[in-house]
DNA sequence: CGGGATATATAGCCTGTGCTATGAAATCGC
DNA sequence: GCGATTTCATAGCACAGGCTATATATCCCG
């Protein structure tokens, strides 16, 4: 039991029902944080790639926040051991950033190609894919990486 | 002038891509409020044709989170003309309200109907669907909804 | 109709993620 | 190698949305 919510002693079947739906919502507010993470290390591999280098304030810029928001992520990025920072150098990614990114770059793909393949115009299959990339479970992921691939031959 | 994000005077490419995809994480951002009131208002309408009436502790228990912070956001929903709050007697739709929930009740419909018909299992597509509904655009539902109907026929 | 159970309201706190203002440090051009 | 520019860090604030504890109001049953 990780996080006893009011377990009511009602034996009905709502009672159980409600419990499950919460069980959802609780997940979600909980990816929120994980959902951060994964845009600002997805987007400093980006970076690197295209850029060479990931800084503060281009970071900043792309996300559209002020600098010392940026910084403190990065801090706790760190501290998570995504990410590394070289003062005046820029960030680079850790092992397990790397990881991180190119899961959430595949991911992001599939869900683009996906709703490209469905006909969605390109620049709302990007947006609803940066919306919807973080919720889509690895069973449906497969489903849609599938329906590219047999759409596409 | 609505927020002068931080326009840098630079003709490069890539700073007008940049600020593409910084406009793209702040609508997201700023979407998380409507999607509360959405999970809210949507929950609302469920209870009151399910059990007949929608109680503040109900709300709470489905959500799982506490009563306070139930209460606070009903407060919020009847100030934005949402819901009416009869103390003790339950809490109810607006016009409003009631058409932001046959909105949302129609989206989610759709995306979880889409899902399945993808061959997603049903417990997945129904999270899935939770997750995925709020940042599902116009387009991309006519086309889900499209893509059910013609593989239903 | 009184009292326990239930429902709601309120106060006060915490955390996360924005922000601005400002200071300190490094880099770079000259 | 020095000064201007750039980059980063820090302090302090706001607000949203969680929480607990507690007070109050209503309901309902005996």
């Amino acid at each position: 039991m990780t996080k006893p919510v009011s377990q009511s002693p009602s034996p009905e079947d709502a009672g159980i029902d409600a419990e499950r739906h919460a069980e959802g919502f609780q997940k979600t507010r909980n990816a929120r944080r994980t959902e951060l993470c994964e845009d600002y290390v997805e987007l400093i591999a980006e970076l690197i790639s295209r850029e060479g280098e990931a800084r503060q304030v281009e970071i900043a810029r792309r996300l559209g926040v002020a600098q010392p928001t940026v910084a403190r992520m990065l801090k706790r990025l760190a501290e998570d051991g995504y990410i590394q920072q070289k003062p005046y150098r820029g960030v680079f990614l850790t092992r397990t950033g790397e990881a991180l990114a190119a899961e959430c770059q595949r991911r992001h793909e599939i869900v683009e190609g996906f709703l490209r393949a469905l006909g969605i115009s390109d620049e709302v299959a990007r947006h609803d894919a940066e919306g919807m990339e973080h919720h889509v479970s690895a069973e449906t992921l497969k489903a849609f990486a599938q329906f590219v691939a047999t759409r596409t031959v």
